[in-house]
DNA sequence: AAGTGGTCTAGACCACTTT
DNA sequence: AAGTGGTCTAGACCACTTC
């Protein structure tokens, strides 16, 4: 058969996409509704609600009953912390603080670069910040993020901002973080580390390598996490 | 309105659970044809396929173009390390090798019977064995499992299995594990673990507390299990 | 050739939200 | 009342596997 063959709902996605990528429908925006992209696209109404129906499963957009097909954002209460697995094992549903501590602008290093797929020597921007549960540190967080895409950021625009840095990287860059990976390992704090969280040197930490792709996988952003996991562990859900 | 109401390929979804929950239908065997389904139940095709797409997309059951539905097994190569989440930094597709170490029957403490729903002082099966990459152990596992299911479980029938345990408590006691959760924490290598692994007291290892569940979410396995990550990671990916 | 799942359509009706 | 997504149907045809 036609090699390049592809199921028409696989079309229409691949269209919506694009348009979702240009920027025709904005983050928190609905897109039309079904009937009205049927008629754009000359397909059936079942057509193009199988195209949404995996742009929902992938979280890119969130269907809402009798009112329409949303763009999704990191800035609403229930997408707030979707990709932070870190919880209390007494409360679950706590949320933490966030506290910034510095933004630098760097050259990055050949590691960093191969990750964020950028050239050595690019310029990035490196954030510090701590998350805190009640009054104690959890999360040490150090973030990467190109040059390129967040010119004038800055720690006095972190600080002022009230909600998360994907919400602020999203509402002032337009970087949509749609996917991550992540690699975790164990590891010892370090001084710095240790000051940080305010544990003991040698305290077992996990160490949370984070990189965060936009579409077609391009990745945006990379973050080294080290979280305290006393009274706290990190979710999976495995099926 | 109606405040039972549930959508028609719900009740569908049902009631292929509840054939599958009691063996109708055996880990690796097809089950009817959707045509044939549907004409079982009265409803057209179409609601038989969007339940059985609920089904597949939980890894209940596998769809194989032009040969059927078929009921997952983790006797596949492809399930084979279905909920394994440690990996080689190196080599995404090396495969561990088991090696068991002990098999107890005792009395559950409290703990361990909140966990996996079942009385205090109930008899349960303690398995301890260790997983190795090469020639270096990377995963030492204490697993829990319910005695009521597993009579007649012992280090020699486990040490004569030459595929995973999964695959064994399937084929064996007819347990399927369906899906799992995971709470992972960061600790230092204790004397036990740092002899199992052979590393250094003091080493970082992660915690991986895992609950396995079959049908309707009952816990049928609790494990616990100490990883090295030295070279290694724990995956995850967020959506 | 026959049987399976996979795609696509067109139309009906339901449930929910907004006006 | 009008518009949206959600469900259900019936029928056609395609792609893949097995016989």
């Amino acid at each position: 058969m036609n090699p390049t063959f592809s199921p028409l709902y696989q079309q229409i996605k691949a269209l919506l996409l694009k348009s979702l990528q240009e920027g025709e429908w904005m983050p928190g925006e609905p897109i039309p509704s079904e009937t009205e992209l049927a008629g754009r696209y000359g397909v059936s109404q079942g057509t193009v609600r199988k195209a949404i129906d995996e742009l929902a499963a992938e979280n890119l957009v969130v269907r809402k009953q009798g009112r329409g097909t949303y763009v999704s954002t990191h800035n609403e209460d229930k997408s707030q912390y979707r990709f932070l697995r870190l919880a209390s094992d007494t409360d679950e549903n706590a949320r933490p603080r966030s506290e910034y501590v510095d933004v630098e602008k760097v050259r990055a290093n050949s590691v960093i670069a191969k990750l964020l797929d950028i050239n050595p020597n690019d310029s990035v921007f490196v954030v510090k910040r701590v998350l805190s549960f009640g009054d104690q540190p959890h999360i040490y967080d150090e973030i990467w993020l190109p040059g390129q895409q967040c010119k004038g950021l800055s720690l006095e625009r972190l600080q002022a901002w009230n909600s998360t840095l994907y919400a602020f990287l999203e509402a002032e860059f337009g970087m949509r973080m749609l996917r991550a990976t992540e690699k975790i390992k164990a590891v010892s704090a370090g001084t710095e580390h240790s000051q940080r969280l305010q544990v003991p040197e040698g305290t077992p930490l996990l160490l949370v390598e984070r990189l965060s792709m936009t579409y077609s996988d391009k990745p945006v952003e990379l973050r080294r996490g080290w979280y305290l996991t006393e009274g706290f562990s990190y979710r999976n859900e495995l099926y």
